[in-house]
DNA sequence: GGGGGCCGGGG
DNA sequence: GTGTACGGCCCCC
């Protein structure tokens, strides 16, 4: 028996003699840094939660079924604390064979948890997470016994127990940006017919490499004899280079995709995963995403639609944006010109196919933190994170906080509440339309985190909602007149207000920070709580969520809006005149000079 | 004003 | 894969 630490960059499951498998995927720490290491757990099983309404029938019932075991679990649900049936499974796949007629039976109510993704609930359930390091004891397997072809030295090692969440700072990870140029004569590129002329890289640590069938004196270019060679040396670079991310440009729906279907054209075997696996693609609704497994790519195209408020989200615009630098530009219908011409023009196209590529570098060195942290702190891979919306973000660290505090996680919504849900909408912010002129001496009023103040000091949360009760104890949300308790704090809330402390916990410690780099760290993490925090108003409002609540959604606005007019109205008496608002901050003339001006807020 | 359809990025 | 999730803008009635 032997012990690895690691950080922990991804994770998955395989089935090995109708059992499943959970598989760590990570880059080792100690005398081992910067191998790849993958991690096996034979021992976690798929469950899911019964609500009985015979418990003995339901028993006898769910007996019929082909299940590992039956138990029972203490959990709280709905502000109450009550005994469910914890329905062991053999398979995670057997989850969505079995639920519906789990579900169907006249002995049970409903079912729970049935919707969790068997790795999210192994981070969950083994309090681990990914972008921080991790312990676990074991013993190294033979590589080759579990038939991993073309592998990257890679250590396969087989744990005993239970891994070890450790305290650890933010990991230092080598990324490997790459982008290919086609050529395309006919409009877009077709993969039928198009080759592949170029494939650039880049790393964060120093490779810059263009690899091409056409040759160049410029000193970073590599010619190889034909595209199948080009792309067999491109896997070549990612297993030698051996970077924990991938990182293109819209390289979910157009490199990745391309770079597969030219390959299987072009019978290419392209094993960029650290277990010797290929490309793998995933539906995610109306999109795509691309997946090696052991390394995480990233789309940087969506982090910037995320990241950042543009009109527009070419390479060259982001670019532009982070860096006030123009790029290096070729039409992209005119790439087959300048390919085809050679001379200076190939040299151009040669620079600016580089230049992409170095570009994602240094997008993603600006972009990476904040969703490495918000990684760190929901503890959902990070593949995962960066396609995620902060909506669901929120959702993954409330699940992963109820699971701490032994509550059960409400269901997702069926189709049919989903549509009920999507009917109603809860009104807005308060907005007043801006009054025409020019004007002077413009005051601006916003209060700080005005949605997630209200949760709180409101207690607005599904599980103190109240339909009767003594108005005493409760807080009356106004317009509606929807109740919720003072005591005790609800889930939400409670949440909400660890989440704030933490912040202004760490906005002092900025403050105090000497060393910049320190700082620079402490300032994306409270960027991610702030992210965080602010979204979470949205679970309430948004039909596709666990914690939906109309009420609470309703009443959050409520107050919001109450609050902002009494702010405005109160202005009034220090000599301010409102000449627009949007929700939570508003403009006011200053019509009076001889108040002092106080604090806003 | 509200529902349906389309598009984004990439070459 | 314990799958199938966007949001903004334009057009048209």
């Amino acid at each position: 028996m032997e012990s690895k630490r690691f950080v922990l960059l991804d994770i998955d499951y395989i089935t090995e003699n109708d059992k499943a498998v959970i598989r760590l995927f990570g880059k080792l720490k100690g005398n081992e840094e910067g191998k790849s290491l993958i991690v096996l757990d034979k021992s976690f099983e798929p469950y899911i939660y019964v609500i009985p309404y015979d418990e003995e029938q339901c028993i006898e019932d769910l007996n019929e079924f082909d299940i590992n075991r039956i138990g029972w679990a203490r959990k709280g649900y709905m502000g109450e604390i009550k005994d469910f049936i914890k329905l062991t499974l053999n398979h995670p796949q057997d989850v969505p064979k079995l639920r519906d007629k789990i579900r169907n039976l006249d002995s049970v109510k409903d079912i729970l948890e049935h919707d969790i993704p068997f790795y999210r609930r192994y981070l969950i359930d083994k309090a681990i997470f990914p972008m921080a390091e991790v312990e676990v004891d074991g013993t190294c397997i033979d590589n080759k016994s579990i038939n991993f072809m073309c592998s990257t030295d890679v250590c396969v090692f087989e744990m005993n127990g239970n891994p070890k969440p450790i305290n650890s700072e933010f990991p230092e990870l080598k990324t490997l940006s790459f982008d290919i140029e086609v050529r395309n004569p006919k409009g877009m590129p077709q993969a039928e017919e198009d080759p592949i002329i170029m494939i650039s890289l880049s790393s964060n640590k120093g490779l810059q490499k263009v690899l091409s069938t056409k040759k160049s004196p410029l000193e970073y270019v590599e010619t190889l004899k034909t595209e199948a060679h080009m792309l067999e040396r491109f896997v070549e670079i990612v297993k030698s280079e051996n970077p924990d991310l991938l990182m293109g440009y819209n390289s979910d729906n157009f490199d990745m995709p391309y770079i597969r279907n030219r390959a299987t054209k072009l019978n290419v075997k392209m094993r960029l995963g650290t277990d010797g696996s290929g490309l793998k693609f995933m539906r995610r609704g109306y999109t795509n995403s691309a997946l090696v497994k052991g390394r995480i790519h990233v789309d940087l195209y969506l982090l910037s639609r995320r990241y950042l408020q543009l009109d527009r989200y070419t390479l060259e615009r982001v670019y532009k944006e982070l860096f006030d630098e123009q790029k290096v530009d070729v039409p992209g219908d005119e790439i087959f010109e300048y390919w085809d011409c050679g001379g200076e023009k190939l040299e151009t196209l040669f620079k600016y196919s580089l230049d992409d590529a170095v570009s994602v570098t240094k997008i993603g060195e600006k972009l990476l933190p904040l969703s490495m942290e918000l990684t760190r702190l929901v503890g959902q891979p990070f593949f995962d994170i960066a396609r995620m919306a902060t909506g669901q973000m929120v959702e993954w660290y409330l699940i992963r906080k109820a699971y701490e505090i032994g509550d059960m996680v409400p269901n997702k919504p069926s189709s049919s509440q989903y549509s009920e849900r999507r009917g109603k909408k809860a009104a807005g912010g308060y907005v007043m339309a801006p009054v025409k002129g020019l004007h002077e001496n413009i005051v601006s009023f916003d209060f700080r985190s005005l949605y997630p103040s209200i949760i709180i000091s409101k207690n607005v949360s599904p599980d103190t909602l109240v339909k009767e009760g003594n108005d005493n104890d409760c807080n009356i949300a106004p317009e509606l007149g929807h109740k919720f308790l003072k005591t005790p704090v609800g889930f939400v809330p409670s949440i909400i207000g660890n989440i704030l402390k933490e912040r202004v916990r760490l906005k002092t410690q900025m403050k105090n920070a000497v060393n910049p780099r320190e700082k620079h760290v402490l300032d994306v993490q409270q960027q991610a709580l702030k992210r965080l925090a602010n979204s979470m108003y949205g679970v309430y409002g948004y039909s596709r969520f666990r914690w939906y609540r109309i009420e609470c959604a309703e009443a959050v606005t409520a107050w919001g809006r109450d609050f902002i007019k009494k702010t405005m109205l109160n202005a009034e008496d220090y000599g301010f005149k409102a000449i627009y608002a949007d929700t939570d901050g508003f403009y006011a003339t200053f019509l009076r000079d001889d108040v002092e001006l106080s604090e806003d807020k």
